[in-house]
DNA sequence: TCGAGTGTACTGTGTATAATAGTACACACA
DNA sequence: TGTGTGTACTATTATACACAGTACACTCGA
């Protein structure tokens, strides 16, 4: 996997937006099982506690299912019904990116040609 | 103008935002004095130290002028040349909120649906 | 020349978040 | 029972944000 850096964001946030990068993609399947608090951090070289912060916020977000004393698994994709106001978030973040980018001088038409890249780049 | 809250963003950041989008928006110009750092403060409710910060980083990224005991003004729209930097890591922050929309289940056509209505909604 | 207004710099203070360390507990399962 | 699991808790360190207050150098009109 490999955190660290990568856009400033938190080691938690990124670990969080790498596995559902992951799920996205296929890597990682509904069942599957995601390693241990302690192997994470082991492996991405992070305190357990951070480990934990990120597992516990993708409970939160219905993307994982942890049972105690077993392990932590992807849940059925269930991106279903609720997730509205998540959206609605997520759009207004965009739409502030895009604030600094048309400042910047990119063309709609560029933006565009990214979003079609990332969007095909996957499954 | 108004700050406070919008999407989280210090306020400092927020204010930069603003007054991008206005000369975006064609509501500030090349030339236009901006108002005082202590007016600002006053009109914004906030610390004549956060504005400065905020008018330090419009500097900073050219697009602003500051000259010492008279004002600070619009510069120049010279958003020509080196900004690659700046436009690559907007675009690197972009494809990272795009990976959290995808996951959401969102379709590309939605996402470049927003893109459009945001270009369309200035000038 | 003087004084009001300008941006800037500096030292603090308080708060919040992030990441770490360490310890402990309840649970599942072979 | 013992190992591994997620979780909870306290504590510490570092950083960023916002504020308060003060001070300084500059511009410019009266």
């Amino acid at each position: 996997m490999q955190l660290r850096d990568e856009s400033s964001l938190p080691y938690y946030e990124q670990l969080v937006l790498r596995v559902k990068q992951q799920i996205v993609q296929g890597i990682l399947q509904p069942g599957d099982r995601l390693p241990s608090v302690r192997d994470m951090a082991r492996q991405e070289q992070l305190n357990p506690n951070t480990v934990s912060k990120a597992y516990k916020q993708l409970e939160t977000q219905q993307v994982i299912m942890t049972i105690r004393g077993k392990g932590t698994y992807v849940r059925d994709t269930t991106t279903s019904g609720n997730n509205t106001a998540q959206i609605t978030a997520s759009k207004r973040r965009l739409l502030t990116l895009l604030t600094e980018i048309r400042y910047l001088g990119v063309p709609a038409s560029d933006v565009i040609a990214w979003i079609k890249t990332a969007y095909e780049e996957e499954d």
